[in-house]
DNA sequence: GTCTATACAGCGATAGAC
DNA sequence: GTCTATCGCTGTATAGAC
């Protein structure tokens, strides 16, 4: 059966959620997916070759249904609210330390690092799209660049999301402060001619 | 001797940093620090307590060198330009995901979160300091709460360092994207009173 | 394709000699 | 305080029955 591969596959995830990168083993997965200990090295030859492909499907599975979402964002206002949803939906689930948990093996593991990029890019891509579109016309993109900036975005989502693992109370006041500091991109839309004359000048000033 | 136990704490934050949390044990640490993989067990009384205390103590090390170098920065611009040294320094010494190794593994242990949660307040105070004094006066300092905006800047840093480990020409348009970001601030700044008058309003009608 | 059985290495931890 | 030796357990991975 092909069941057996996404069984394996769920279990990993399931395993590397609950337990951690350091709980997670041949052993452990297959009792999450309810199969036999050889049948991850008959189906992926090894544990971290199963880890890499597990990484990457998750991460597919979770992309998909914010794809949409993103799309309907007006302002970086509310792409920070569904950043905010994204959040306790993702960590309702207990999905938040997944992908760090990959990104804290793969530091150490040049082919699950590989992977991880790859899957992180699946967000940074959607991101870099969005910020294209909303920034669009803004002096915000003049002194910046959205490819360096939605890298910038996704890394921080993934510090805070680890941040909160270790002082949940000190992640949601960090959350709170962005929030409110989100006004201040709205403020600089809205000044419009008087800020880019300010910023245009700032920058001859810095890059000379 | 002491200087054993200073030997296995060396060890340990050596093995995490070359070998990843994956890779460490008290027979990998003990060879680091070459000694007997049983005076783990006299000294500390587990691998974890090792893991423990070698993380505040490392952290210590770090923050200190740098927090005469926090006081004299005047503005945000150079305090992102600090914070670019500091990870240049920690990136060259091999120390980048020390803490972040830490951070991941802390996601399945509570007793490894609350210590690097104190190891991660040693930088998030220091910073709370800095970014107190440099937005004194600021209308920045009117919409944020510098408690929240130090967390958020660490839990982001971190993020990045992670990142970096897995895509580090991404890590580096980040932080450029960001570098170049850090002109807005100053711009809020100089604007002033003009600013101050926009953000208030601003604020008056998005918390409304 | 799935299972049992088994190999061998590495793990945390303890006992006891020195 | 440090070492050797050892326990029992868990890890990856393979061989072979079904």
């Amino acid at each position: 059966m092909a069941d057996t591969r996404q069984r394996l596959i769920d279990g990993a995830i399931e395993t590397i959620r609950e337990r951690g990168i350091t709980g997670t083993s041949a052993r452990t997965i297959a009792a999450a997916a309810g199969v036999n200990q050889a049948l991850v090295f008959y189906h992926f030859g090894s544990v971290p070759e199963l880890l890499r492909q597990a990484c990457l499907a998750a991460t597919e599975a979770r992309v998909a249904p914010f794809l949409a979402r993103m799309d309907q964002v007006g302002s970086l206002r509310e792409l920070l609210a569904l950043g905010r949803e994204l959040h306790a939906e993702e960590r309702a689930a207990g999905n938040v330390t997944v992908l760090a948990q990959f990104l804290a093996g793969a530091q150490a593991d040049p082919e699950l690092a590989a992977a991880t990029s790859a899957a992180l890019h699946l967000w940074i891509d959607a991101l870099e799209r969005t910020l294209d579109r909303l920034l669009a016309g803004s002096p915000v993109a003049e002194l910046t660049d959205t490819p360096g900036l939605a890298r910038t975005v996704a890394a921080a989502f993934i510090g805070l999301e680890l941040f909160e693992g270790v002082d949940p109370e000190g992640g949601q006041s960090a959350l709170d402060a962005l929030d409110r500091l989100a006004v201040l991109t709205e403020v600089i839309d809205d000044l419009g001619p008087i800020a880019l004359r300010a910023l245009r000048a700032k920058l001859r000033r810095s890059t000379a």
